[in-house]
RNA sequence: GGCUAUGUAGCUCAGCUGGUUAGAGCGCAGCAUUCAUAAUGCUGAUGUCCGUGGUUCAAAUCCACGCAUAGCUACCA
């Protein structure tokens, strides 16, 4: 029985670029319809650009476009960035679309019918000069609590206190600088209450992970409020039915986009709308999302499909966001790194693979660390999974002119491969990708030792077209094809290569049920090439000279996706400035931390003369230094030795009489050729660029440096 | 402040319902190998499992408190 499954990823706001944290949804999402597909299940993906709101308009004010245009030409850089990580959506729309407006206004109208809409006067801050009732964010002033001028109208960032826009002293709204007035205004909410047993319900009924739940009963259990869903002009939106000059809040039309991009899909398709979304049906419907939207997705858009009579989802699955080296992710710190960033330097695949590799079915963060992130995937993909097919495809078009064995040797170890079909299927399934690759490498590890065990190359050098080489290769060529068609929902490019070069038709899951045997495979061509580490910091370098020019041009304020995918909200989110090439050590790593000052004094930093330096017998890297530090408090002279990986950049002898500055009370280490006493202070890359500090002439062995 | 999570080798992470000397990959050291995109195989070293108390015959695993990090905290997007 083939299952019929509609996924969704979060719709990403058109007020910015698509960075990492959208990739990360994206491909997680993707990653499970490919998986999905590939077993032969009709599973059908899309998305919209989410184009609605103040931040909308007010950018397309600032630019000088209509809110039309501007959000035309960000979702054309939208798709774009998804095309390039090969993000595999059936339909990609937008909320600013006829089935959207049709679809939201209809889900109102029912509500109201249902007796689900309440209205009210509310009263807000308003900038009588914009003509515009100002949202908390809009807002600044002095902290009423702790005095801490230029606070946001919600919190205060230095002492954390919350209150309303309203009690802040001096406020003036960030939009034109005019001191806000209060105004009243008729607002229309949605009477979320009413379903307080019906979401207690379903959000424990399987729908969700164990510690979203826990986190909703929170709201559950503190008591629901009725949630505002309109907006006054000027607005960017659909307009509420005959309420005029009233719209709807980005958020109520924001998941009724997945409708109406469904709907869009179904016109050109001719899939049923009504077996999706009408409740009697065994299709299934899965929303992919970041855990800054959960509210929105677990508890107002099921409580309004079920007011109207749609079906609620299958299940609502939330991931965390993208880290940099540990750190979220910050134009400040250069380390917000957008879509196009990583694509005008890197192969998508690294990251598909390097996101899979790490990513589990817990909300937790997900941190992109970029050393690791090089050496894991060529480590894995090319070291090891690729490694197995090129080291077997030379004998077996050398010897065999590309022909395969008829049978595989090793029927055990081929089977093994093969059994480990349903739970690598069961993982991918739960969102598990990390254990589906460890066990997948796992996998490649057994057949890399499994060729080097039968060594065929020594076989070879006695007779060349040995049958037991062409067995042996035959039977790590098919290992590799299972490695493959396991690996293709993460890396459906290289999955293609494979097939060209296997010479066979596209792999799907069940492939592993059948072995290629007496077949004849095409040229090997590299499957993969390495991540070079380079590229990498070209990435970087590129992403922080983004940070830097947004910096330059002073940003607008902006919010970043209402549908946010990967990152918290974050006010100052702005579309990067277009990227730089040069790279700036700044930029590749950032300043660490403030220290307080004991923390700096408690290393000792002293002046120190070179007396001696030598090469070290069979050390790569290091020279050994003899320190001078001066007289003692006993009058005696302090040497010391230091071993210093300076070895590529400097010749001994140059070194001999220099002073530089030495770490003088860090603890000795045991190194290979004897104990270190201290480190030498130097900076730059490595490799010939290393350049060691020295003091201006005048500077005395011993001194302190403070 | 409250809540939900997270904190395990240099790095990235597994360790489910408590039970032998705490694991993997990468990195590192040594050996082997040279078929392969300096790829591969074998061997080895490395951890007050954030801290402090507690429950227990037994805790990385349960409880409490604390520290650190992230997110959420509804008329923010």
């Amino acid at each position: 029985m083939t299952r019929r499954i509609l996924v969704t990823s979060a719709l990403p706001y058109a007020n910015g670029p698509i960075h990492l944290g959208h990739i990360l949804e994206a491909v997680q999402t993707d990653i499970w319809v490919r998986f999905q597909q590939l077993k032969g299940e009709e599973c059908v993906y899309v998305c919209a650009d989410d184009t609605h709101g103040t931040a909308i308009m007010l950018r397309a004010e600032n630019e000088g476009i209509t809110p039309e245009a501007l959000i035309a030409r960000v979702q054309a850089e939208h798709e774009r960035d998804y095309a390039g990580f090969n993000i595999g959506f059936a339909q990609f729309h937008s909320t600013h679309s006829p089935e959207n407006e049709r679809l939201s206004q209809d889900m109102y109208r029912r509500l109201r019918a249902n007796g689900h809409i309440s209205r009210r006067r509310i009263t807000q801050l308003f900038d009588p000069e914009k003509q515009l009732f100002l949202a908390d964010r809009f807002i600044k002033g002095t902290c009423p609590k702790c005095r801490t001028p230029d606070q946001y109208g919600d919190n205060c960032e230095a002492c954390n206190a919350t209150y309303s826009p309203s009690d802040l002293i001096d406020p003036r709204s960030t939009l034109s600088g005019a001191t806000p007035i209060e105004k009243d205004s008729e607002h229309f909410f949605f009477t979320l209450p009413a379903f307080t047993d019906m979401l207690k319900t379903w959000t424990r009924s399987g729908t969700l992970q164990e510690s979203v739940a826990n986190k909703l009963s929170e709201w559950l259990d503190g008591g629901l409020q009725e949630w505002d869903i309109s907006r006054d002009a000027p607005y960017f939106g659909f307009e509420i039915p005959d309420e005029p000059g009233k719209y709807f809040y980005v958020w109520l039309d924001a998941p009724v986009g997945y409708m109406a991009s469904f709907e869009a899909l179904c016109k050109r398709t001719g899939l049923d709308f009504d077996a999706y979304w009408k409740p009697g049906h065994d299709t299934e419907l899965y929303h992919f999302i970041g855990k800054d939207i959960v509210n929105f997705h677990t508890l107002f858009w099921p409580a309004m499909l079920s007011s109207v009579g749609y079906r609620t989802p299958t299940g609502v699955f939330v991931h965390g966001f993208v880290t940099i080296n540990g750190q979220k992710m910050s134009k400040s710190r250069g380390t917000f790194i957008n879509a196009s960033d990583y694509l005008a330097h890197l192969d998508p695949e690294y990251l598909r693979y390097y996101f899979a590799a790490k990513l589990s079915s817990a909300v937790d963060d997900l941190d992109l660390n970029l050393d690791d992130f090089v050496a894991r995937v060529n480590a894995d993909l090319v070291g090891k999974v690729v490694n197995i097919a090129s080291r077997c495809a030379g004998f077996i078009s050398k010897g065999f002119d590309g022909v395969l064995s008829a049978q595989c040797s090793e029927p055990a170890l081929v089977a093994e491969f093969q059994a480990a079909k349903d739970e690598i299927a069961a993982h991918y399934e739960s969102r598990d990708y990390s254990k589906a690759l460890r066990q997948i490498m796992a996998l490649a590890d057994k057949a890399n030792a499994y060729i080097a065990d039968k060594a065929p190359w020594t076989l070879a050098k006695t007779d060349k077209q040995s049958s037991e080489v062409q067995a042996i290769c035959s039977t790590g060529i098919n290992l590799f094809r299972l490695l493959m068609s396991y690996l293709k929902p993460v890396l459906p490019t290289m999955a293609a290569r494979a097939e060209a070069f296997l010479a066979i038709e596209p792999l799907h899951w069940h492939s592993v049920d059948t072995l290629l045997l007496g077949h004849r495979i095409g040229a090997f061509t590299p499957l993969l090439t390495r991540v070079e580490p380079d590229k990498v910091a070209a990435m970087m370098a590129s992403a922080g000279a983004g940070a830097a020019g947004a910096a330059a041009a002073g940003t607008t304020a902006a919010g970043t996706s209402p549908v946010g995918a990967g990152l918290p909200a974050n006010k100052d989110a702005d579309n990067s400035a277009p990227a730089a090439t040069t790279a700036a050590p700044l930029a590749q790593e950032p300043l660490a931390e403030e220290i307080a000052y004991p923390d700096f004094a408690k290393v000792d930093l002293r002046i120190a003369r070179i007396v001696n330096a030598e090469h070290v017998e069979g050390a790569e890297k290091l020279l050994k230094l003899q320190l001078d530090l001066g007289l003692g408090a006993d009058g005696a002279p302090v040497l010391r030795t230091v071993f210093s990986g300076i070895k590529s950049a400097y010749d001994p002898a140059s070194l001999v009489g220099r002073l530089t500055v030495l770490v003088a009370n860090l603890a000795p280490r045991k190194m290979k050729f004897g104990m270190s006493e201290g480190m030498v202070l130097a900076a730059g890359p490595g490799g010939k660029d290393i350049w060691l500090l020295q003091p201006d002439s005048g500077a005395q062995p011993g001194m302190r440096v403070v």
